[in-house]
DNA sequence: CGTTAGTTTGAGAGGACTCAAAGTCTGTGG
DNA sequence: CCACAGACTTTGAGTCCTCTCAAACTAACG
């Protein structure tokens, strides 16, 4: 189980936290193609990938716009919906078949209670959300779309296996011709 | 005591919690221009802001780049450094002389534990710091110079007389030069 | 009253955009 | 197993926004 490996990893899991996490969390599975929350809903899980890749989008300006993926060992969630528990703003959908294992919210926070040392696991995700955002804000200030892109390339290459390009254009802030003018100079 | 009652509009603020706040934190006093952190320090304290202004700047290319503004009412601190207590990327300044309240981590951390309720002091603040990136995130990606400022002039007018505007460009990621030009437009 | 920081104005260059059209891939049904 | 529709990607032409570099102007402070 993946998931308990990756907590493992950051926090010392005792049987009895095991037990819990296995007794009050799914693990299910999800279709290519297929919508994990669509905008308008409430995000009421966590959701940890054991297997897959998923995408956060929402709408601006009648445009989809891509801004996050997420993989095998990772989380996804709409964070602002499921730390505050108002209707999403964006929509979830799996790129490639999923396995995710879901934590719902109640889940969480009996969790936070019951077992302290999960605080932890909270605080960590908070951080990387924010610190993944302050990164991709400097960059979309900073950098051109080949430099964007060049990062893309050696942080994450098989992403670019994996998602189609328009997606990853609009991720990277950029239409899909300049993406596909970039990967021309080579 | 404007954090007393900025506090009580969020939580309820117990005698007990009040004695605390007023044994366990300080109120200093800051000269304009004046550091209060500096690149490389390890930010100890998340500041209230009782009065005054002051700006968040990192250096990006030798250059100075302003990426945020807090005023009276507002906390202020290097988020990152502050929750994961390592050295700061940030350097903060008064661009006007403050009186701000010093909430040690280590209070802080205790005042979670002793008064469960300050908790969600906690989380809104994680909350209100990831919106508002996340918001200028989509700004710099979708409005040009002008509907930046615009947005500035109508959410927060006053920062334009308090404040150069070379902080004000460089904050809504424009040149001088260019905000010069968008300012003549009218 | 002079020095320096801050702001404005001008000219020219370049990156990314839009709109348009041509290829290319992929999966489904015959 | 092949053909075709629809989605995806590439290529082209022209435009516009913001940048850089340079210089003039203004304001503030000692």
């Amino acid at each position: 189980m993946i998931f308990l490996d990756y907590l493992a990893s950051v926090i010392k899991v005792s049987p009895q936290l095991k037990a819990q996490l296995q007794e009050l969390t799914d693990t299910i599975e999800i279709a290519k193609g297929d919508s994990i929350l669509r905008i308008g809903e409430r995000c009421n899980d966590l959701y940890f990938i054991n297997s897959g890749l998923v995408r956060g989008y929402y709408y601006y300006d009648g445009k989809e716009v891509t801004h996050w993926f997420a993989r095998e060992g990772e989380f996804a969630s709409c964070f602002f919906s499921f730390i505050s528990q108002v209707a999403s703003v964006e929509h979830i959908e799996a790129l490639e078949p999923c396995e995710l294992i879901c934590i719902p919210y109640a889940v969480l926070q009996k969790l936070y209670i019951d077992f302290p040392e999960t605080e932890r696991l909270g605080r960590l995700l908070t951080e990387a959300y924010y610190i993944k955002l302050e990164n991709r804000l400097l960059a979309l200030k900073f950098t051109d779309a080949k430099a964007r892109y060049d990062n893309l390339l050696t942080t994450n290459p098989a992403l670019l296996q994996r998602a189609p390009l328009g997606h990853i254009a609009s991720y990277l802030g950029i239409t899909p011709e300049t993406l596909s003018r970039v990967r021309g100079k080579y």
